[in-house]
DNA sequence: AGTTATCTAACGACCGGTCGTTAGTTGAAT
DNA sequence: ATTCAACTAACGACCGGTCGTTAGATAACT
């Protein structure tokens, strides 16, 4: 698995992600690592660094993604379509790692989670402005681009929740639905 | 307050609320309660009964409200309409109880979590026959009901993350809006 | 007298984290 | 080429503290 830090770090997304954050133990995650806890402690300092690193990590990946998703695509809509489906199709990739960042915040210390936070406002004023772009060309319908945006991340972010892979239907199939659905609401 | 049992109940929502159900301990609630923490024990056998007390009366209230709101409701659209507003308001009115429903379903044991599913799948099937409803009378476009489902109810238990009980909008205006582009998504 | 509600006191288990130590590796100085 | 200091990675024992829970005493009300 390479590295005993990687190791450590896998280990305890599919913890956090089966038990919770607080419901694992440094003891949990040393005897599936094959270590003694302590010797975790060498990688991580404590274990909300152990948190922290794969919140922060996600949040960059999500970002990533959608930049490079909706970079050189023209129109408000087919932009807004691009950055629906980068979204949905990263909620179903990273699911263990998205539900973690949903459910377990309040692992983190303040500044830390001021850190997540500003990542994840950031992230959202991006989808406010394909909002404002759509109605401002007129394309999509008179709204509040605010409420607009929470009803989109939020329906889209929830995909990890009940998201198979190995159910009838495929990562696309889904992007295509909510992508879909989500259109028509913005034309209204 | 009314009856100490009570007066641990709401405390409890509050702080499951606020810290979350692992991150309270029994010594938190009596603090708060003003009694010693053994005395807890009188009122409820374990910390998991309090947690699954809270639970079970929010899906209760959530799917009664829902039977009340449709009932004598004529029309595909128009049924639709009042289980989203019904739905969004509830989760609007009862924001600590469907948070704490929704992310400490890790605390319960076998039983009860089933329990709670059971009550999850029935309330999610009378989406599922309202949709199916409207497509069958060709009010909804043609599309698979039970992702349909897992959109407009995803999508309208998030309200609890973001709304304001003291911000711009008030309850009506958010269900209004949730609502339109709901049926707008529905229409195609 | 009996019941209800609370108290004090203690339990065993487990937690996150620290400590001193050790074995193996690396890299520069001699 | 050999020496030696620093670094890496891990060990196992242990700490103070908190947890949920139980037992038994006690006070207040009916």
């Amino acid at each position: 698995m390479g590295n005993m830090k990687n190791t450590i770090k896998t280990i305890s997304i599919n913890l956090f992600y089966k038990k919770g954050y607080f419901a694992t133990s440094i003891s949990d995650i040393a005897r599936e690592a094959g270590i003694q806890k302590s010797s975790i402690y060498y990688h991580y300092s404590n274990k909300e660094e152990l948190l922290f690193d794969i919140l922060k990590i996600t949040m960059v990946d999500l970002d990533e993604n959608l930049e490079s998703q909706i970079k050189g695509v023209q129109g408000a809509e087919e932009k807004m379509r691009a950055a629906i489906q980068s979204h949905v199709i990263f909620h179903m990739e990273r699911q263990k790692e998205v539900i973690i960042s949903d459910s377990e915040l309040r692992g983190l210390t303040v500044d830390n989670y001021k850190n997540i936070m500003k990542m994840r406002d950031d992230y959202e004023r991006k989808f406010q402005s394909l909002i404002k772009d759509g109605i401002e060309k007129g394309i999509f319908a008179d709204m509040d681009f605010k409420v607009a945006s929470y009803e989109i991340i939020t329906m889209c972010t929830a995909v990890s929740i009940w998201f198979n892979q190995s159910g009838r239907l495929s990562k696309e199939d889904v992007a295509k639905i909510y992508t879909d659905f989500l259109i028509h609401g913005l034309k209204g």
